[in-house]
DNA sequence: CGCGCGGGCATACCTTGGTATAGGCGGCTA
DNA sequence: TAGCCGCCTATACCAAGGTATGCCCGCGCG
């Protein structure tokens, strides 16, 4: 709930990204020309350590992970980025893998597991898929962003008149309900429409679905 | 949109079922027993064609499946219940399966896919956690259906006016959209908030919401 | 044919929503 | 201390929502 800025500076929309972290050098490079040959951009790491510390452009990307790392398991850096609430398509590559642990990865949310060696279409079809899942993300958390930051302008007040008002009491009944009288409801109505940038109550609604609100009583 | 009943008779809330498919007596036996003695039911099959044949109850339920079935393979067949849009979740069982094969079943949906021998207390926890998932799609399902045919009462003008009204316009601006008096958009949308059941425009909107109603101009 | 039903419109009347103007209170901070 | 902000309230006024009564039209059906 911090109030960061909101704003970044417009960049054109990028390219997307194939991140291929794998500790062998020629199944980077095979793998670096194979996404290039069809217009992604490639960022290549041996370890887990080194994407880590790598800054990477805003744009709509995937991750290609061997399950055989230097230092952590590939099931164990998935798991490492769930937690830091990292949202990133993997895609897993695996020389010795077994059932149990391709299981593992598709429950924690793998877009796919490929064995090696794979053809190129199988791992060229799952990236697409990948990035595609990723774009879909982007655009959902961009817009459920801004939808935060308008309804962290309100305060509290407002948000629990928000709250009553959207699940369908009139104002009376939301006066009612915290003790005010009904003409300082509309006051803070009209207040949480202008900041919400809403419409018409239809508007209100939806953001309060998006956002996950209900009246408590 | 036919109009059949959509009250059933109301039944007693019945106990979760596990669907068992393995040509093996022997496992079968084995699963059921195991089932069993934590209070599951048990219907057990040697074929898909047989389970297809039955009639089973109303209740939460899952299917265990063996991926080597006599006549269909058990990928086919889940892909045969997803076409007929059976929503049944699965947990496989395999003896000799291989990871694309895993992959697959988990793409499509698959809760889980275990390689036999399997601990009992893995075959517990997958078809526990398969059943709370059955269990919310039914409840899922149960209120959006009784939506639908709340929905299904409109008039064509009703839903038109419905659509309008929730996309967040005003009356009059309704009116003008659809060519008719102010008058008579009061009149409709009376009658669909009368027919939808709803108490408020708040309860409409997250009802067209769960529709995928959406005014197409 | 009469009837019901979907559809449309008007007048009248009341409730609810929404805004402007104006005032008071308490807390925080330059 | 002055000023700002969140908060609360009141009066007044107008727009929008909602319902009832009454009347009209066209269509399908027993």
């Amino acid at each position: 709930m911090t109030s960061r800025p909101l704003t970044r500076p417009a960049q054109p929309p990028s390219a997307p990204i194939v991140i291929v972290v794998d500790d062998d050098a020629s199944l980077r490079d095979a793998l670096s020309s194979l996404f290039r040959s069809i217009g992604l951009e490639v960022a290549l790491f041996a370890s887990a350590a080194e994407l880590l510390a790598a800054k990477l452009p805003d744009a709509p990307r995937c991750l290609v992970l061997d399950i055989r790392l230097p230092g952590v398991s590939g099931l164990d850096f998935q798991a490492q980025l769930a937690r830091s609430d990292i949202e990133l398509p993997i895609i897993f590559m695996t020389g010795h893998g077994d059932i149990p642990m391709s299981v593992r990865a598709m429950k924690a949310g793998a877009v796919d597991f490929l064995t090696k060696p794979f053809r190129d279409q199988d791992m060229l079809d799952a990236v697409s898929a990948a990035i595609e899942i990723d774009r879909g993300r982007r655009a959902e958390r961009a817009s459920s962003s801004k939808l935060r930051a308008l309804y962290d302008t309100l305060t509290e007040r407002e948000r629990q008149i928000m709250a009553l008002v959207t699940s369908g009491l009139m104002n009376k009944q939301v006066a009612a309900e915290v003790g005010l009288s009904e003409i300082t409801v509309k006051i803070h109505r009209g207040n949480v429409m202008r900041k919400m940038e809403a419409h018409s109550l239809a508007d209100l609604v939806r953001m309060a679905e998006a956002l996950g609100l209900s009246a408590k009583s």
